[in-house]
DNA sequence: TGTACATCAGTGAACGCGCGTTCACTGATGTAC
DNA sequence: TGTACATCAGTGAACGCGCGTTCACTGATGTAC
């Protein structure tokens, strides 16, 4: 029952949690191409075999590690919803903006969660579970957008996939450097106006036009 | 002035174009990260270091091959604007459905184009004219949507943007396996309707609704 | 038409590297008595 | 409270591997005379 936390040398106590916190500041620095286990190792201070007591091996850290992102993108996404309950309008905006963002402050990570690094990785149950609800997340906030009134009577399905790919595709171009090719480029901007020409198309209202 | 074909087994004659030909078919059988310079000299039937007569060195060899699929989207998108001369709807539509399935057909090429597999890819200017060129298709496609009374009078980058993202979004999902989650799932039926819901954004039109 | 020579495109041996993974081990921890 | 022991988490040496890249070379080609 005692704490763990005695020897910090030996017997970590939180050897797991450790790599994966080490692995996302890794794979920023490093990008997910870099990102090693010896080099994982190295950087949690610990030796190259000792990852191997907390993960089957490089894929297994892999999925957990786009798990976290999924997790993080998940609770991003609801807590944006609690900010503005009864505002699906705000609500749609508000979301966008923070996947967007949260996408291009971790550009190695959303890269993970989206590719297929290593094969294997897909296999994972937890990573699948973890994707599952970011997507769960935004279905739902569609959902409450259409019991508002706020969408038109598309399937749920149709309108989620094309806010989704809309956002995924902006994410993945900022990230790319390819948002604002033409030169003036505040990509945040071109984000917002991106996201408020589907809602147009996906909404009831015609606002201002 | 004589055509160099006489000996198949020593110079060549073409290995660049070979040793291309063999990377986009390596790519989508390996994969960008299985893709190694040794493995494409052995699918091309020729020593490892013959590579290094047409290409400095690997990094050079991926940005000449995302150049090439670049130049094949800048081409497809070109072609689909000639089959539609006069008819901007029909263009929008077709060249979005065009686009995903060039992807969706070539899964690691598209992922090379956008990704930054190996530091310094993006340095070679052959190949940020060929994604220039290719974003530059897209744009005169918007430019002829606006003068024809299609699209409303959002700015051009906003408008190509959008599009842009909306459809790179709907391509690497479809790649990531991710379009269609809910079960129903018919991938290609997802992707048009999300961009007729878009187009409805962009438009000045307001069909059937 | 024939020979000498410069040029060019490939060869194959060799380099060093860091990786993922395994394995016998050892040091620390907590529990049973 | 004190000792014996099972368990567990980490160590460090070792494995084989394939990679990117270099280099001195050799075989083929085309040109000058």
């Amino acid at each position: 029952m005692a704490t763990h936390t005695s020897n910090p040398e030996y017997h970590h106590g939180n050897l797991r949690q450790a790599l994966l916190d080490a692995g996302e500041k890794l794979l920023e620095s490093v990008g997910v191409d870099g990102l090693t286990l010896r080099g994982l190792a190295r950087e949690t201070g610990v030796s190259h075999a000792a990852p191997y007591r907390h993960f089957a091996d490089k894929a297994d850290l892999l999925a957990a590690l786009a798990a976290r992102g999924f997790d993080r993108l998940a609770r991003a996404l609801v807590a944006t919803a609690g900010e503005h309950a009864g505002d699906p309008r705000g609500e749609y905006l508000a979301s966008c903006r923070r996947y967007i963002e949260l996408g291009r402050k971790h550009p190695a990570m959303y890269r993970l969660m989206f590719g297929q690094p290593q094969p294997g990785v897909g296999d994972q149950p937890e990573l699948a579970a973890a994707g599952q609800a970011a997507f769960d997340a935004l279905t739902a906030a569609m959902r409450r957008g259409v019991a508002a009134g706020l969408y038109r009577d598309a399937s749920i399905e149709t309108l989620a996939m094309a806010v989704w790919a809309l956002v995924h595709g902006l994410t993945e171009l900022a990230i790319a450097g390819r948002l604002g090719l033409c030169g003036e480029g505040d990509a945040g901007r071109l984000s917002e106006d991106a996201c408020a020409l589907l809602l147009r198309g996906i909404g009831t209202s015609r606002p201002g036009a």
